[in-house]
DNA sequence: GCCAACGTTGGC
DNA sequence: GCCAACGTTGGC
């Protein structure tokens, strides 16, 4: 059982556009980043949690925690050529990209980029490194239970 | 296999 | 919109 921080741009999915889905599932599908890829193929379970982490906006930082609910299979979008993540150079027979799908554990209150670097506790997090770009990045059980306990607290 | 050029990410 | 950092592409 791993965690793992998970980015998404709150204009694409944001934690509330996940929490109006049915079921609060959605598939986590636009990855095209190998390094990123092979996270969800070869060490993400069921049952993973991860941060759902807002990206690209005007408030960046962690804004609830989910769940992996189901393994990865290939993302149906590198398939459709009016969709953005379209990849000409994949095919069904050997598809490219790969999505898992995370259900909504909870919504927590932000915590922001800036917040998160303040803590020496978190020092060492993937997504604080300098230069991390990383959509998906691995999270030390000691850093979740510090982000889980001692920022977001009991639900 | 090298590496320059180019494209993307993502915070600010 | 800027730009640093990084990944990918493609010529050689």
């Amino acid at each position: 059982m791993r965690y793992w921080l998970m980015k998404s741009e709150p204009d694409d999915v944001s934690i509330d556009d996940l929490a109006a889905m049915p079921k609060q599932t959605v598939a986590w599908y636009g990855v095209r980043n190998y390094q990123a890829r092979n996270f969800m193929r070869d060490q993400m379970e069921v049952g993973d949690q991860a941060f759902f982490y807002h990206s690209s906006c005007a408030k960046p930082g962690i804004a609830g925690i989910v769940r992996i609910s189901k393994a990865a299979y290939p993302d149906v979008t590198q398939f459709d050529p009016k969709s953005p993540y379209y990849d000409p150079k994949s095919t069904s027979e050997d598809p490219r990209w790969l999505n898992v799908e995370v259900k909504l554990e909870r919504k927590t209150r932000l915590v922001s980029l800036t917040e998160l670097r303040t803590h020496p506790e978190l020092e060492q997090m993937r997504v604080l490194q300098k230069g991390n770009r990383l959509s998906i990045t691995p999270v030390d059980p000691a850093e979740w239970d510090f982000v889980t306990r001692t920022l977001i607290g009991a639900p």
